[in-house]
DNA sequence: CGAAGCATTGAAGTGCGTCAACAATCGTGG
DNA sequence: CCACGATTGTTGACGCACTTCAATGCTTCG
């Protein structure tokens, strides 16, 4: 189950037996949530974070009148507020996208355990270094992309990122949010996100139906999104 | 020179004389760069790090169009490119936005101090994870504010953010972009962001002039931008 | 089976972009 | 210290990508 975590920690370093067992031992429990459900408020004070074994998350802000922007979308092997281990409360909330199960680690634990094992403190640090990545090029896209493009770099990067942790098959994979909740991805509005994901279906570049994304065209889409996974930082480090 | 680094630090951590010196100790050299200089570039590897001792930096990335997005705009304290410690090379170039002198540390002795004092790990971890939390803000203000609500935030988080350090002055602080560069930050364009100042002005709430930004009505400029600094982590933590 | 959420479409509006010109300022060399 | 080209700031006219509003069918699920 949190096999999935090591599985992307392992494909940007080493992780040796040792330190495996330490983290697996991290893991006080295992949740369910819900759908929908508000995982995190942003604010609330923080004494464990969490895995996600299975299932999607989004982070998200909101202004006071309502507009929502995402942040960041979490997938299976994603430790999505890990960040709140230094910083012990979030500036921004956790929602569940879909039926998720987590894996709740107490603080204190990642505590021992980057105490004993320095080098799983920076692999962590790493990580969390890797998310704000991932968030630079959200601010990139939603600053100078247009819609079309942002759209069709949101899919190519959740391609690449699914694979990692074995959740993509020939060129699609399961795609569970709503066209809202992808509007609110994009800094776009539900009806602009249905006419630009149509002009990406008129395209041929890709189809999405029963929340199943195929992708039928991926030269084309990486080309229209000016896709560089670098960023993603995918290939092996020193740490 | 670098106490404004450790200022930054203390406002929001407590750091002891050995930890200090231990941070002073990191500093290999001092640097300087002129205004428009290229100091870092995206992808080439990196065996140091740099703080800002003086002057201002940006972050930003470029689309192969040659649209550019300001990612992080760093003053004096900031450790822009800490990330790269664990990343070693970054995603994102690193310009200077006025002559600036940056102390570098190389990132072995990071890992030597961090190695010794685990709790610096922490800190800078914790830095790591504030500048995310700024990014993450960006985000929030380019998917979902209009243009002036924009502008009026990022005035308004300098303001903050420069006031830690003790470079901002009544209501006032040295702002040295020019509106090009400063429409790079809010994902406009250049005419645009001219026309968007020029209504701030018009409404009474700020004057720019001679590189100098004055606040004329703070509580004006924060209600149009929906300011809650509660992201930038002010209050004092445990690590 | 009904209600609520979700996807889709059309028509009209607007915030910001584009293009173009010009004024003001700056930096540099003579 | 002035000359002058380059950069920066400003303005106007116009265009368009995306928003807004509103209506309609389609799912989904209690």
């Amino acid at each position: 189950m949190i096999t999935v975590h090591l599985k992307k920690l392992k494909r940007r370093t080493e992780i040796s037996s040792e330190e495996e067992r330490a983290i697996r031992g991290a893991v006080a429990e295992v949740r369910q949530v819900r759908a929908d459900e508000l995982v995190i408020r942003s604010g609330e004070y923080l004494s464990s974070s969490i895995i996600l074994l299975d299932g999607w998350l989004a982070r998200s802000k909101d202004l006071p009148g309502g507009e929502r922007q995402v942040t960041e979308l979490h997938i299976a092997g994603d430790f999505p507020d890990l960040h709140g281990f230094t910083l012990k409360r979030l500036d921004d909330d956790i929602t569940a996208l879909s039926d998720c199960r987590l894996a709740v680690v107490p603080h204190e634990r990642i505590l021992e355990v980057t105490q004993k094992f320095t080098r799983l403190g920076r692999v962590y640090w790493f990580s969390t270094n890797v998310d704000a990545a991932i968030q630079r090029e959200l601010s990139l896209s939603l600053g100078q992309r247009s819609a079309i493009s942002r759209m069709a770099h949101l899919f190519c990067e959740l391609y690449v990122r699914l694979d990692v942790v074995g959740r993509a098959s020939n060129n699609g994979y399961a795609f569970p949010l709503t066209q809202r909740e992808l509007s609110e991805c994009l800094g776009l509005t539900v009806v602009h996100a249905n006419r630009t994901l149509q002009e990406l279906r008129r395209r041929g570049l890709l189809e999405l139906e029963n929340r199943h994304l195929t992708i039928r065209d991926m030269r084309g889409l990486e080309g229209l999104a000016e896709f560089d996974p670098s960023y993603l930082y995918l290939e092996k480090h020193q740490l």
